[in-house]
DNA sequence: ATCAAGGTTATCCATATGGCTAACTAATCA
DNA sequence: TGATTAGTTAGCCATATGGATAACCTTGAT
């Protein structure tokens, strides 16, 4: 799979998107993350294996425990792909804007508007 | 489906994100999108609904083609939601950085670094 | 040495996804 | 009126996903 494929299927869960909001204001245990969902434990690490799969977040085990923590770099190569595309659309919305300027002067060459 | 779940499921997909791509750059025709993808034509229609259904594009059928146009406004909704996280996630480090700072003129009070 | 806490692994299940072919409809063209 | 073009619908299939439970393994506390 992409690595663009895997962020945003990262991305396309409520639980997944609640768990980088989470780990948006600081580390965490897994544990304590996983008090606010309601599921089994075993389906809930499931959705961390999906996000660090794709380097959205990292995580190290310290004892029993295991510390989680956010990689924004991850959601950045999403936007920027994101902002790419759209970027290209307005560009092109910019030039047939200016086109249609154009051919109303044209139509209009003593300047009457 | 939650909207953002949606949005993001049709990201995570080289031939979807292909798609919107060609998009970008104008409005085509069905048939001249699916020229580039090496599937059957049932196959990228499904694609085409699952972009359509997230409202990342809109088409409409003019006699027997169809013109489809990209609609940049749902991709505008996903970089605000990861705009949103990344920046909590950067604010936090900025406060931490401060306070670091600040304990360290606190260690060294005649400023000497 | 035992027991509890905090994960982890192994299965299992229903549904969703992404691909296919075959058969069909509706608009143009000759 | 036919034949062709451009999609569309209806099924089929293999694999992936998101949930569950039961049993297991470490680590920390007593």
């Amino acid at each position: 799979m992409d690595n663009l494929d895997r962020i945003f299927h990262s991305l396309a869960d409520g639980t997944r998107r609640a768990i980088i909001a989470q780990l948006a204001s600081g580390p965490a245990r897994v544990g304590d993350l996983a008090q606010h969902h309601d599921m089994a434990l075993p389906s809930f690490l499931k959705h961390m294996r999906v996000l660090e799969s794709s380097d959205i977040i990292v995580s190290r085990k310290v004892g029993r425990v295991r510390m989680c923590e956010l990689r924004p770099n991850a959601l950045v190569v999403a936007q920027n792909w994101l902002e790419r595309e759209r970027r290209i659309w307005e560009d092109r919305l910019d030039r047939l804007d200016f086109l249609v300027e154009t051919l109303a002067k044209k139509e209009t060459p003593d300047g009457t508007e």
